[in-house]
DNA sequence: GACAACACTTGTGGTTTGCAACTATTGTAT
DNA sequence: ATACAATAGTTGCAAACCACAAGTGTTGTC
């Protein structure tokens, strides 16, 4: 725990400051993703695959926290757009092996160089001794917001009220 | 423009941080607002609404960066949940004024308190030295990408493929 | 008074997501 | 070895979220 209580300005401006970034980073990532041909969540998906490299299905899922489901529907359109390639591993006929097909390495460092001459850009409009300050609070506030998912207990006012639905 | 060209490792930092953050983000979000009864697009409307007090819902839309369409349906559901009034205006039969419900105002404090408490811990759980860089580098990193919007020329790799549909 | 511009709504379709229920495969225990 | 449990993935369903196009009123303008 910190010695002082934050000021709730402060808090307040952490609050909206994330917000806009929130706002500006989905913006930019439709951007960069709409232009070569993916949708963001396929992008993602892609991006995750390079990294690991042939990984399961479950894996993926895993790494990228989203429902088994919600991938197995992703891949299918990937394995249709034919970016990626989809075969039910040796040793184990449960598991599927998941990787770049030909196109999708393609594709992938397409979008690659897309963000990559986008954030060099960025970094580039920002005066060079903040750079790495920058960097640093990101990962800071990333880590410390992880921790926190983790250790639960983000309790709420207690409005258990729920919409008609 | 800079001085110096950032180095490729620290543009995929950045784009590797600003993904991770992106994600707690929307954790976090998704997390104090269901817990209120709102959606997140909800939350985010009921908190703009609050901010500007009684406005039309294309200055909303506006602010928000929706189409009107969009905006339209999600006032829709807060005024059917009671958390909005939504009322032709008097000078100008086309427009309408939007404004909080006295439900919806306990409601958004319902979601300020929630989200303090949260983003106080989360300040209180970093050097103190840390915070004011940290809001500070949101801001520099926020403002940056949303002059590259407006700006445009965020082109592409030159793959107009689209998916097959 | 006709017509354009404005403000909003409705119809439609697409993306993204999760839960529950299912099939198929593998591991385990009796 | 057969029965049962655990694993891996798929499919049915439902919901949130979003935008474009087309529609309805309303207001301003010529």
């Amino acid at each position: 725990m910190g010695s002082t209580m934050p000021p709730p300005a402060q808090v307040r401006r952490l609050r909206r400051r994330l917000a806009e970034l929130e706002r500006e980073v989905a913006f930019s990532l439709s951007d960069q993703t709409s232009c070569c041909g993916v949708t963001a969540a396929q992008c993602h998906l892609l991006l995750e695959i390079e990294e690991r490299g042939q990984s399961s299905l479950g894996e993926l899922a895993a790494a990228l926290e989203l429902d088994p489901s919600t991938l197995s529907r992703t891949v299918d359109a990937l394995v249709a757009a034919g970016l990626v390639s989809r075969a039910v591993e040796a040793g184990n006929r449960r598991r599927q092996a998941i990787g770049l097909s030909p196109t999708g390495l393609e594709r992938v460092e397409c979008i690659n160089d897309t963000c990559d001459a986008y954030y060099s850009r960025l970094l580039d409009s920002m005066p060079e001794e903040k750079r790495e300050a920058a960097l640093d609070a990101l990962s800071i506030l990333a880590e410390a917001m992880r921790l926190f998912r983790k250790g639960g207990g983000n309790s709420c006012c207690e409005n258990p009220q729920r919409r008609p639905s």
